[in-house]
DNA sequence: TCCTCTTTGTTAAAAAATAATCAAATATAT
DNA sequence: ATATATTTGATTATTTTTTAACAAAGAGGA
């Protein structure tokens, strides 16, 4: 399967990792590597790894291989991570306030800027500096500061709707933590899906099968 | 890439998400169902369905289509999830007490029966009515209770010694949410890594090239 | 009961992804 | 300055995955 710029999908699965590998070899001084040395590391191909980076450009030189610190910000601003696009979090329950705490959004494209919940208990609570705003100001919120990215901590049955609405108010990416299929038709409006309960199905499968 | 039983990876992964959309027609009262008619709903080619199914068995039959409760059933076998693999979670700061809270165990395989974290301060509090024990109980605990599966939830630079501990330990499976891409040798241990950053990258990387 | 229509499981074809190969470019050592 | 070692980027081959095609089985209606 192919994006719009005809890269694969697996190509762009693969990225982060490497991107996360180079940051580790740089962290440890390490200035450059071959795509040997990294294909050992990483365990894949060497001849993987030159493939992928190439449908982006070429990042090495013969002879030397690749410059650790300049390809990590190639691969960087190939996924955008110099961005800052504006998050909002919906669901403050226990997994949306982990991921909000949790996660380190500045440094992957994203800047949070608001949490919101249906619980008017939780109105007014802090979490990493912003307040739970109640559900029902997420319309003049959204109309205010134009969110670009939502990220859904909310039960299955919430997340059509709430999705919906928050296309109409011009959000263009969706994180979707809710246990329900966001399978949006415009193609303009990118999705990703984190199932942890496939994952972790998947990993009783792998239990079971070893 | 094929596992032991020569099943494909790519399999394996549409497994839960063919279980889940099963168990949404089931709750909606839908007894039988087309591998067209699946397709349609979720996105795929009626071949790929049967292809994936076919390599467990003939769930279907000619002129009918699948019956719906009994597929579920079946994928539910293949998964493993009837089993009930102890498992206990390292690390309870946010991430580890979100997933112990939010995560439904049962009925994926699963039975979370320890949780520890290196925190003095942490110890004795009680989460889904478990006590938060110290790490340096964990031995102990292991002996005396033989977890299956250990859940991460702890710093990159932890998860290597603590993931090698417990493997001596007879752990057999690890839910990894660590920084640290745990890459085990041992062929028996089954690892799923579920890295939340790369996922947050990959949507960044589709909300730029929209 | 018989006929038609549906739908599977299987086999074959097509497409995609991965791995291997190699000429050209460059680094490094002598 | 020259020769040798590396190592890339591109091309080709191989493997894997996906899709299409179709005969055989069974459902459902007349």
């Amino acid at each position: 399967m192919t994006n719009s710029q005809g890269i694969s999908e697996l190509v762009i699965n693969r990225l982060p990792r490497y991107h996360r590998f180079l940051g580790e070899l740089l962290s440890k001084g390490v200035q450059r590597i071959s795509s040997r040395e990294l294909s050992e590391k990483m365990g894949l191909t060497a001849s993987q790894i030159r493939q992928d980076l190439n449908c982006f450009g070429g990042f090495g030189q013969q002879g030397y291989g690749y410059h650790i610190e300049q390809l990590r910000n190639e691969i960087g601003n190939i996924l955008g991570l110099n961005k800052s696009n504006r998050a909002i979090l919906i669901g403050a329950g226990n997994l949306g306030r982990a991921i909000a705490s949790h996660m380190n959004f500045e440094g992957k494209g994203f800047r949070l800027i608001g949490i919101f919940d249906k619980k008017e208990a939780l109105k007014g609570q802090i979490i990493k500096g912003l307040p739970i705003r109640h559900i029902d100001d997420l319309d003049e919120f959204c109309r205010e500061n134009l969110p670009v990215c939502a990220i859904l901590c909310i039960p299955q049955n919430d997340a059509y709707e709430i999705c919906n609405a928050l296309i109409h108010l011009g959000v263009k990416g969706f994180w979707n933590f809710s246990h329900y299929d966001l399978a949006v038709n415009h193609p303009e409006i990118a999705v990703e899906n984190v199932h942890l309960g496939d994952s972790l199905m998947k990993l009783s499968y792998k239990i079971k099968n070893d």
